[in-house]
DNA sequence: TACATGCTTCGGTTACGATCGAACTATGCA
DNA sequence: TGCATAGTTCGATCGTAACCGAAGCATGTA
């Protein structure tokens, strides 16, 4: 006992059904303030209040002034990527919430998983990118290919700008919808963003789900053909 | 609010300390009694019993029943895939355990990670054997090379037994106390057992800590030198 | 059959933490 | 200066779950 590192901590944290349901609001990717917060865990602003003091105490959180606002994000993307295994973790044993409610199918179709485009959508353009010979794929490794990097710039993404950032380009994160790998890494957030300012898809306000539009979808389908 | 998986439920699980020590020590890969885990937990018996049937119905642990005794074991490599991600996020935030034990360096040099070998030996294994050819790698993804195959049948490890069955051969495992890779996955077991059988090293009674022999240290370093 | 061991179930206690109303601080606006 | 909005802190309540002693099963051994 008492060997290696505190994962009580982080499991009690996370453990709490209001700030399990803050954390998965913040998955979303968007600053979110206390008050949004509280309605995403279904409890009073001062009950939240004392939960984001304890996420933020575990740094799982990070907060921002601006104003009189509190802007609360997760503290970084291997935040993100926790929640996401977990995620994928319940859902593998079928541990769903209660029943799958009337939004769960948008939600598999896309969503964001804390930058990128995750759910059935997310799934197909990494299979689409790799079939293509875009990305390499050993397992879980992804690389991009410099037949991969033009094709970026078709699309209208200078992937050198995204080399000089610290972050990895390319990183597979398991999708707990599909059970299959999708594109997260700069990379991913790149894509995802390029399809918001060609007004292909859309955020939606209270929820993770990413909407598209129908002629955003049709470019979509056809730019990430399956099984080419 | 209530979107996806119910992460709340098993970071419950495990945010309990009791709890967290129990999953801990199953980490070491051995099938525990009820009355070692209430040890291992610091609890009494009566007390482990309860916390024993939550987890199972949470589906983390599975039991076997032989004799008198009730055998517990993580329900599968999934779950201990998780909680070594949840410690390699906990150790990358500073969550360590109140102060550094004794046991630590040991721990941190070669320690049994649910059924493979990690810590800075573990990591040493899969960087050497990237250096030599026997394994490609790109990112986290892992895979054996025509010549990584015929390295291990020296070593005494015969591949096609291993690929025969579901589970991947090779897999890349986050390893905690160097946050960098070890190899997990079937290959990564099999070395772990061939090194015991050979009698290079051996597990220690009450700790995932895995001692090697003088002779077998020089061994296993002279067959994974470093950069080469 | 009797007894020991391993574990579970029951009952009752206790402690911790989630919760909210109310009061307080801080920022912005008129 | 006064008022509104956003958020935190305080105090008190309440519920749940962790905990253990004692009793109850189950399995193995003498």
């Amino acid at each position: 006992m008492k060997e290696g590192p505190d994962i009580a901590q982080i499991g009690a944290l996370i453990g709490d059904p209001a700030r399990a349901n803050m954390l998965t609001a913040l998955m979303g990717g968007k600053a979110l303030t206390a008050t949004e917060l509280a309605a995403a865990g279904g409890i009073t602003v001062q009950t939240a209040s004392t939960h984001l003091a304890k996420l933020e105490a575990g740094q799982l959180l990070a907060q921002r002034k601006q104003g009189r606002h509190r802007y609360f994000t997760l503290a970084d993307d291997a935040v993100g990527k926790l929640l996401e295994n977990i995620m994928g973790f319940a859902a593998g044993r079928g541990h769903l919430r209660h029943q799958p409610g009337p939004k769960e199918p948008a939600l598999r179709k896309a969503r964001i998983c804390y930058d990128h485009l995750a759910g059935d959508f997310g799934v197909r353009m990494l299979d689409s990118l790799v079939a293509k010979g875009a990305i390499d794929a050993i397992g879980d490794g992804l690389a991009l290919t410099g037949k991969g990097e033009s094709t970026l710039k078709c699309i209208g993404i200078d992937v050198g700008d995204l080399k000089a950032s610290r972050r990895p380009l390319c990183r597979s994160c398991l999708d707990w919808s599909e059970r299959r790998a999708h594109l997260a890494g700069s990379l991913g957030k790149a894509l995802l963003s390029n399809f918001f300012d060609k007004g292909w898809a859309r955020r939606t306000a209270g929820s993770r789900s990413v909407i598209f539009s129908p002629d955003g979808e049709r470019q979509f389908l056809a730019l990430f053909p399956i099984g080419a």
